[in-house]
DNA sequence: AGAAAATATGGTCAAATGACCACATATCGT
DNA sequence: ACGATATGTGGTCATTTGACCATATTTTCT
């Protein structure tokens, strides 16, 4: 199961298998079955996961608001509360499994000796988060943009491998509309 | 001037003040008038800026969709576009003063030569961008959640002082609502 | 200071949305 | 395989929103 995240490294880090090997000797293999919360809101973010196989979703509520759904994140990628994780504080969002999720996690100090270690860590660490950054902005214009149909057809369109797994109501709090919006708008569209 | 750079580095990052002099040595001063680019959807974003005074405000559309404000920027904080000036590609993002305002400016490559200098200073922009990260979510929370009515007040309640800075437009524009939606709020709340 | 431009307000109307509810269907866990 | 639970669909209705337009007001720039 290892396999598909040294297949993920090869393909996108910089890593000799031997660093590969040293990063996977400090990780712990978890399993969330389907609801299975990570991290509750409130709890301090202690390890950095990567994703094997599965799909998580992070969410998170406005002061007196209903949560929504901020982020899916599938296979191949990775899973963590960024800011809880940093600076350990308690985190504000929920990060739970929408179905059988299968991981790699590293503690946070382990993490960290890893990237002493390893200058090729770092540097793809960074990457990853310039991506973050970008992909946030990106979701904030989505949020604001055109009519929920709009915001519909565009996360089909981005998010097609993900639509099957996925129960609709998720994908309403995810894009800020009602189940009942949603469901009208896909009537809509087999009727045409 | 840069008295306000050198206040806010005291305030907030763990620097000597020879290093802060270093710092200052390769900035360069800017000035934006009313309206003014400083940077274009299309170019590469070459500078760092810090603000020193004044407020900008950073656009972008989703695909064929209006243009909407993702974010202010005022005195005491930096302004880039993270994605274009780290992997240097275009930018999708117009950013721009709304009033006049002064910046200091780096480029890239004397940023970069600070960086190798010091370590203060990478430990501080480490700082910084996971606090970018988690006013992202704060956003995307922000636009999914809430009734006009309470975007409007959560905005007014998180930025009090940049109420009177703003034209009504630009604040619609941010809150993803229209600008009859926000006149009709704020005069329903003068009626109270 | 004064002309020109930008900004804010307000009216009307059609359309879209959400809340609430009931019911059918699919899915899950044992 | 089965019962229990979660999920999706659909109806109705009141409310809100945005589009379009004209006009008043403020601000900017020279």
């Amino acid at each position: 199961m290892t396999d598909l995240f040294i297949i993920y490294l090869r393909k996108n880090a910089s890593l000799t298998d031997s660093e590969i090997d040293r990063i996977i000797s400090l990780s712990a293999a978890k399993t969330l079955r389907r609801n299975e919360l990570l991290l509750q809101e409130g709890q301090i973010c202690r390890h950095k996961g990567f994703i094997l196989k599965g799909l998580l979703y992070t969410s998170g509520s406005a002061a007196g608001d209903t949560e929504h759904i901020l982020q899916f994140s599938s296979e191949q990628s990775w899973i963590l509360d960024a800011e809880s994780y940093d600076q350990q504080l308690p985190s504000r969002f929920n990060i739970a499994a929408v179905e059988k999720t299968e991981l790699l996690v590293w503690g946070r100090n382990d993490f960290e000796t890893l990237r002493a270690e390893i200058p090729g860590l770092t540097t793809f660490a960074q990457q990853l988060i310039s991506r973050n950054i970008y992909s946030s902005r990106q979701r904030i214009l989505a949020a604001l943009s055109g009519t929920p149909e709009e915001k519909y057809a565009a996360f089909v369109r981005n998010n097609p491998e993900l639509l099957s797994r996925l129960p609709l109501r998720m994908i309403a709090s995810y894009l800020g509309i009602s189940l009942k919006t949603l469901t009208r708008i896909r009537h809509a569209q087999t009727q045409r």
